[in-house]
DNA sequence: TCTCATATGTTTGTCGTACAAACTGATGGT
DNA sequence: ACCATCAGTTTGTACGACAAACATATGAGA
């Protein structure tokens, strides 16, 4: 996509409208839990806090709404609780979507898209080093966006998208194990280096056990893609 | 999820709110083309051909945005076209996901979900054999809807709901055809008995094959799913 | 005192209007 | 034929209004 000869990253969008920068206030507040799962949404308040018109407001929830974030329980509005199993189906989800991509990628992506590869494992890694779990967030979503470039594939990067919406309260969670991180790390160079030599099914593999040690983090469940998922004779 | 012992189908859902009823009518439009891809879409237009305020059209609106069914390109908002690259790609992702659902329908389901799905399964085919589309698609919804309740992942359904929305255009297109019609009964049938066996793996690669031959009848492209997809040593 | 019904307040869903800013297209001058 | 200005259209945002659904408090009666 991004034509560039020179390294010069795309300009940021200054001039978002409002409803954006709501729902991305909002969305924030919910991973971050400033806003707790179950807790109800009101709109007059949320008007007050924020400081902008119901009727901006109201649009925002829609589309947080058809994000799956906020649900229209009987209640009203309310931030939408992951119950252990759905958070397992998520990671369960990743796991093929990622595998996938992996396969993908090592088939289809040319040399640009290799090099920004590495530029963004090599971040990645620098990240998981500082221990920036803000930082670890943002790198990992540039890293599956170089992956899904890539790939050519930007169906798959919508769906991860997300589901990490969902799920970033969990990965707060897991990413602020150091010793995940240790681990994260090597996971993922070896992940860059299979996907350079293409080998799809090895990185697919790899990616699987990566997201597998990622949700037994989060989650302390103990398996999350069971044998069958390898059983392909 | 329904635990009623008789075999009576949830109420309707009598009150939905207005914009549920406007996001509905669009999404149909757009489904079956009456808005066709690419074309602008004008509030004001919208407001009268509906007759709702522009405020409820607009929230309706933002769910779609949400959706991936309109895009907001720089003239506005926009019936989002798929591009073929984009279609392939959705087949692949449907493979992915109908292949885990698969798995785990085998491995979890219990007599209940067994039950609803021979139901589910005898309406699908005489769907195809009526060869009314718009029944197709309803009851395949259907069928899916049983398929991953009794896999318990609604994570699955939710991300195939939305991916169908994006190619149901196209599935006018592959479901017309009579001939593939036939073959999608034989294959529907050879999921269920497989599943019933709780042969994960077997329902697994029916379904990728029955997905191949949707996305060929609709593409007309040759493969989807390259071998790599198989190649787990 | 406990219970129920009524009154009161709150929240949502919908509508109409308004207006600034961005964009579009038409008009007209050179 | 080209460009500049002007008017119309479209979007983004805000406000105020009101009915209906819902919640809460209040008070009457058992």
């Amino acid at each position: 996509m991004n034509k560039s000869v020179h390294g010069l990253a795309p300009v940021r969008q200054e001039a978002a409208p409002l409803r954006r920068k709501i729902t991305s206030a909002l969305r924030r507040a919910i991973e971050t839990g400033a806003l707790a799962p179950g807790s109800r949404l009101v709109e007059k308040d949320l008007c007050a806090d924020l400081d902008v018109s119901r009727t901006s407001l109201r649009e925002s929830l829609r589309e947080l709404e058809a994000e799956g974030l906020v649900t229209n329980g009987s209640k009203g509005l309310v931030v939408t609780a992951i119950s252990p199993r759905e958070a397992r189906n998520i990671y369960a989800v990743r796991g093929v979507l990622e595998g996938l991509l992996m396969e993908q990628f090592a088939r289809e992506a040319d040399d640009a898209a290799m090099a920004r590869l590495d530029a963004a494992v090599t971040e990645l890694a620098a990240a998981y080093e500082a221990g920036e779990i803000e930082r670890i967030i943002a790198s990992k979503a540039d890293f599956y966006e170089v992956l899904c470039t890539g790939a050519d594939n930007m169906i798959v990067l919508e769906l991860l998208s997300r589901l990490n919406t969902r799920i970033n309260r969990l990965r707060f969670a897991s990413l602020s194990q150091p010793l995940r991180a240790k681990a994260s790390i090597a996971e993922i160079f070896a992940l860059a280096a299979a996907l350079r030599r293409r080998d799809g099914a090895e990185a697919r593999r790899i990616a699987l056990a990566h997201i597998d040690a990622a949700a037994c983090a989060a989650l302390g469940a103990v398996q999350i893609h069971p044998p069958a998922e390898e059983a392909t004779p």
